[in-house]
DNA sequence: TGACAATATTTGCGCAGGCAAATAAATTGA
DNA sequence: TCAATTTATTTGCCTGCGCAAATATTGTCA
């Protein structure tokens, strides 16, 4: 099983990114990018937590998205340990064809598929990330149990 | 869609590799130990087919094994290109737990299923992932058809 | 046989992730 | 107020992936 839906989402995030190439954007690039578009995050901390990122992986990423001229970083003047971020022009520009990029695909993988067997699939597997969490929580402190 | 099942794969994987990293053992170092070891690979050819990873990556991963003392390089006398891989004793001994720790992860994320729910989402990730092989081999010669 | 294509492996380069340590700044508590 | 803790960000080091180019070797075909 883990083999398989590895798999599946290799393919996917491949896929995705292929579309997206022509922007000059990865998949690690367009993700942040986008949660900042979204509002859903304004600084690295907060990208860290929703991708479940490592933070000097995203500085490193911002570094390049900076350099790229999508997004700024500004220091904080309330906390001055936190650096907002926000996106340029280009930046918008880049994000704007990646909601239908991921439509496309989704589309594409569940070709076939009735919205019954839709639900089912994913409450499924929203069940087996369920168990997942709570392995992963069991396991965080271990040794004393 | 894309998200949960990328999520789902990195705890799994994560925790997979928990429980082998006292061997000191990362998930891409004992993937192809173990190919190896169930003799379903003894080339990087191979390897790199069967995982669908780069053959450079596994060339690498494969320099960290043999100087880990795991396994062995030995040039083929019929074809000079292929180079054979076999395991050493301590890699034998390295994959011995790994289909023990498989099945307890699978069986941890599963729990709750009934016997038909597993196969039912096992169904659904094969239509998932035929649907996916689809769009990759009709992108392959994207701009002719 | 000799040019050409295909295959196996390696190497260089850049992107990206995880872990640990270093800084800097804010918060908490005695 | 001041030490201790927490939080945000950055940097260094190593593992690992993908792509492209280089090399060696084999197979094919005129």
């Amino acid at each position: 099983m883990g083999y398989l839906m590895k798999r599946i989402v290799h393919i996917m995030v491949s896929h995705v990114d292929k579309r997206l190439e022509s922007h000059g954007l990865t998949h690690a690039q367009w993700t942040p990018l986008f949660l900042i578009h979204q509002g859903r995050a304004s600084t690295l901390a907060e990208l860290s937590r929703d991708l479940q990122v490592d933070a000097g992986a995203l500085t490193r990423t911002l570094d390049r998205l900076e350099a790229k001229g999508l997004c700024r970083r500004e220091r904080s003047k309330e906390d001055r340990r936190v650096v907002h971020l926000s996106l340029t022009p280009e930046g918008e520009a880049a994000t704007a064809p990646v909601p239908g990029v991921l439509c496309e695909v989704s589309n594409a993988l569940l070709a076939g598929f009735t919205q019954e067997e839709w639900q089912s699939l994913m409450d499924m597997l929203r069940r087996v990330m369920a168990n997942a969490e709570t392995l992963q929580a069991a396991t965080e402190h271990e040794g004393r149990g």
